[in-house]
DNA sequence: CAATGAACATGTTGTTCATAA
DNA sequence: TTATGAACAACATGTTCATTG
């Protein structure tokens, strides 16, 4: 998951929603639509609306770098609801990665404030 | 230049080219290349380095747009160095619609700010 | 060669369509 | 229907090539 911060202007968002989609699953809660919702409402009051595919490519990121692992169930109980859902959990190798990945994470976001701190600075002291 | 804020993730560079860019012009101060060398030292230790193609059409723009007029001159004395460049100026239309532009750039800033902020505060305290 | 600009290629994200149970 | 996912389209940005004097 180490892959490089673009280092370029600001952060992207798929590296936002890692970090929050990682923490949600090393939480154990919900499932991919289930966590939408939640951080829909969550940021709402930041202007930010994230889409279900970003959060699905996100998960299927993080499953294909072997940081989470996958398992269907189905919601509800049996009988009542057939809805499928997919669970996530994180796996050994992703509990060590993640430490990495957030470290990584808490510089680029600080750089990121830094530099828009510098423009508010720059425009409107 | 109105044009929305993106009202999704973070900022795109190019508003935030914008902001310097029509600040570096009402100054008076160089062409294109130069703008870019300037921005380049001053973003240096924020890890930005934007590219020169960013900045033409950023620059290309605000022309299109009204916002700022073009002349072409030479630099150096006549005669000795015959290298050619663009000089921008603000139009009148343009010194209005930067006091707009600047006032919805201050609120996008800060919603960015802040959602990084929220970041750092969810995942490092 | 410095400055400008266009063309082209890639990356990133959003919208729409498809499927299962 | 709800949850998931893929396909597709659009946009944002970077890299390379071209031109001019």
């Amino acid at each position: 998951m180490s892959e490089q911060q673009s280092r370029g202007f600001l952060l992207k968002q798929r590296a936002f929603l890692k970090l929050y989609l990682l923490d949600i699953i090393d939480k154990q809660k919900g499932y991919g639509s289930q966590m939408l919702d939640d951080l829909r409402k969550e940021m709402k009051e930041y202007g930010y609306n994230p889409t279900h595919s970003e959060i699905y490519k996100t998960l299927h990121e993080l499953y294909k770098e072997g940081i989470v692992s996958r398992e269907k169930k189905i919601k509800g109980e049996p009988g009542v609801d057939f809805q499928e859902i997919v669970i996530y959990r994180m796996t050994d190798k992703g509990k060590e990665e993640m430490k990495l990945y957030k470290k990584q994470m808490k510089v680029e976001l600080e750089r990121c404030v830094g530099l828009l701190n510098k423009a508010l600075h720059d425009h409107y002291k």
